[in-house]
DNA sequence: TAGAAGCAGATTTTT
DNA sequence: TCTGCTTCTA
């Protein structure tokens, strides 16, 4: 056997070497599998021979590419060749468009939106539609290839008329400005491709062997595209796991995942049952939860860590219990020498983040929030993005409508609005407006200065830019003070530090790329998401969403209660939210501990609630697993503490059980209250 | 124009 | 209850 397959089980292994023909490696969490696809890429590459220009990997994520691709390159012993095209879908899509975007009569150089600006531009649509279902229809007519007059026969009311009007307006714009979003950097390639047979017989055997990563995130769209890029061969590896298929909401089909054997001929599936990661109390737990499911393709996962400790089921009255009692916890744990980056506390609402916050804090937990406000997205850091677009580009009115104020300089909306309408009119740019029609612009002088004075300012940046790029940097960093666009307040250490960190990543882009010119700066982060922040003795807290891929020592998971996990909506999909409950158990190594409460504040009010069936499902709340009971009998004189009336103290209890009416008595007055909205003290 | 006050809406989130 | 957007007022 090869030194490369060495480590590996009999599963991994198997899955390595079959390399012709479609194959579904169904890895359930914690299986290896991460190791079997980078393995399988270099056994592709140094065993068997493949150039690694033939090979694409695809996964959904910047960090899921880049871990892959660290470990990958560690693999591969060949360094004759360039290393293999491994990246997200997106990035895919951005590298074809920048080749092939001619040939829908567009130019190279467009701008890619993020989120953001796709908002910003749909909100400058008036209308009466909600921005963010206007935003969610237009993602999901582009996934599903539908276009503006499509969407509009199929618009079932005048609601959904509007929208398709304005998905149409929208699409115009981004043409005509020549910006693509992020929905397109998958819907063009798809589109040339189509269009372009040759082109399509092309490429797809340039990329003779395709591997993708998270098979069961993939939508609509990226199946379509798949087979696109598999019209030559039919070479395609896929790893994922039904289970934890967890974006169902935003259009990922469990199906492709559930189908693959039918839509790519000659499918083999092998499955990775081996869990490397948990204990068997832990596993056994996830396995009963995700047994009640009935959409699956059948697994079920083995320990080969064995017995550890038993899980927990924490209960507690209310949510300042609750976090109280977890911020001790894992205030032993630390005292016994754990390292506070193996511990973290999982939510299925971000929302439920404030409570477990005030009890780390008080504490003096140090903790990471994670996947809050992305760094790329906030308002400092896309302020200055934008003054460096425009460096690279004076013609992008988009950027430059966004920094024409910041720094504050009495130019505000009503101003903007006249100067896009007198350029809109012309057809042509505010550079172009204020260089050759200075005169005619119908705005005051002290306007027209300014404004002149910020194209001024860019053509100097552009020049030290010519020169240097760290002295424009300089430069810039001496001439634009992007603070002065805030209200001052607390945060502004934190844009302030966000600031620094841009620079500073900016100023290692170009040590690391001397060559690289700022516009492949701009690109290269304008598609990832998170800069690598110091988490250094910081325990986190997360949602289950964002904890896909990780893993911890010990593991909180809070909030199992009915209406809050499951979270139930309108639209509440019960197998995704088990498969979420999945998810999060499976992230726990040695010790887990799930919590619910009786009641919780949530959007202004108290509510009681009944456990999440969850806990019933996975055999929690049996009476086979240990309870932690706290005694929360109210006595006549008790002292009572009331978010709103404050502390109090009990007349009388008018009956016992969980929610017991109490009279209190707060300073002279007595209410009626029930005794989930109170806490002892 | 800029700050204050009023109001609706409030899963999960990568690119 | 809190946020972020829109409208109001100096």
């Amino acid at each position: 056997m090869s030194e490369i397959l060495q480590g590996l089980n009999p599963e991994q292994c198997e899955a390595v070497r079959q390399i012709d023909g479609a194959l579904l490696i169904l890895a359930g969490a914690g299986s290896g599998k991460t190791k079997t696809l980078t393995t399988r890429l270099a056994y592709l590459i140094d065993e068997v021979g493949i150039p690694s220009s033939s090979t694409l990997t695809l996964t959904f994520t910047n960090k899921a590419a880049l871990e892959m691709r660290t470990r990958a390159l560690r693999l591969i012993k060949r360094k004759d060749c360039a290393p293999p095209l491994l990246c997200t879908f997106h990035k895919f899509g951005l590298l074809f468009l920048k080749l092939h975007i001619t040939l829908l009569n567009r130019k190279a150089n467009f701008i890619l939106l993020d989120g953001e600006d796709r908002k910003r531009i749909l909100r400058g649509f008036k209308s009466s539609v909600s921005l963010s279902l206007l935003n969610s229809e237009i993602s999901r007519y582009k996934n599903l290839l539908l276009d503006a007059k499509s969407a509009l026969q199929y618009a079932k009311d005048s609601t959904y008329k509007e929208i398709a009007k304005l998905y149409g307006a929208y699409n115009e714009y981004l043409a005509e400005k020549n910006m693509v979003d992020s929905d397109d950097l998958l819907l063009l390639p798809y589109q040339i491709l189509s269009q372009n047979p040759a082109l399509c017989a092309e490429i797809s055997q340039k990329y003779n062997y395709i591997m993708v990563d998270e098979y069961q995130d993939t939508n609509d769209l990226q199946y379509k595209l798949l087979k696109k890029l598999c019209t030559a061969h039919n070479n395609i590896c896929v790893v994922g796991d039904d289970d934890q298929s967890i974006y169902g909401w935003r259009g990922a089909k469990i199906q492709n995942i559930l189908d693959f054997a039918d839509n790519f001929k000659g499918a083999k599936i092998i499955r990775l049952e081996k869990n490397y990661r948990s204990t068997a109390e832990i596993l056994e737990l996830a396995n009963r939860l995700i047994a009640f499911n009935t959409k699956r393709l059948g697994k079920e996962l083995q320990s080969t860590r064995g017995s550890g400790k038993e899980v927990v089921h924490l209960e507690s009255l209310d949510e300042r219990i609750e976090s109280t009692q977890i911020a001790s916890r894992i205030q032993k744990l630390l005292e016994n020498g754990a390292n506070p980056n193996e511990i973290a506390i999982l939510f299925r609402l971000n929302a439920l983040s404030r409570s477990i916050e005030d009890g780390l804090n008080k504490a003096n937990i140090p903790y990471k929030l994670i996947g809050t406000t992305r760094f790329y997205e906030r308002a400092e850091i896309k302020d200055i993005l934008s003054y460096f677009r425009l460096v690279v580009n004076l013609n992008d009115d988009f950027s430059f409508l966004r920094i024409i104020n910041r720094p504050k300089r009495g130019i505000g909306k009503a101003t903007q609005d006249k100067l896009s309408a007198f350029t809109q009119n012309r057809g042509i740019s505010i550079y172009e407006a204020i260089t050759n029609f200075k005169s005619e612009i119908p705005l005051p002088k002290k306007h027209i200065e300014a404004i002149w004075g910020i194209f001024e300012l860019l053509k100097l940046l552009r020049e030290k830019l010519a020169e240097s790029t760290l002295g424009f940097l300089d430069l810039f960093k001496e001439r634009v003070n992007i603070l002065d666009a805030f209200d001052k307040s607390q945060d502004e250490i934190d844009r302030e530090a966000n600031i620094y960190e841009l620079y500073g990543s900016f100023r290692d882009f170009v040590v690391q790329n001397p060559e690289a010119s700022l516009e492949d700066f701009l690109n290269d982060i304008s598609l990832s998401s998170d800069s690598d922040e110091d988490a250094r003795d910081c325990v986190f807290c997360m949602s289950v969403h964002s904890s896909k891929g990780l893993e911890f020592e010990h593991l909180f998971v809070i909030g199992l209660e009915e209406g809050f996990f499951p979270l139930v909506g309108d639209s509440t999909d019960i197998e995704e939210e088990r498969r979420l409950g999945y998810v999060a158990m499976t992230r726990a190594k040695s010790e887990l501990v799930i919590s619910s409460v009786k009641s919780r504040f949530y959007k202004g009010k108290r509510t009681a609630l009944q456990k999440s069936r969850f806990l019933r499902e996975c055999g929690l709340v049996s009476g086979a697993v240990r309870f932690e009971k706290k005694s929360e009998g109210f006595k006549k004189n008790d002292l009572v503490m009331h978010k709103i009336f404050g502390a109090g103290r009990i007349e009388s209890v008018s009956s016992e059980g969980v929610n017991s009416k109490l009279k209190i008595n707060f300073g002279g007055i007595t209410r009626e209250i029930l005794s989930s909205f109170v806490v002892k003290v």
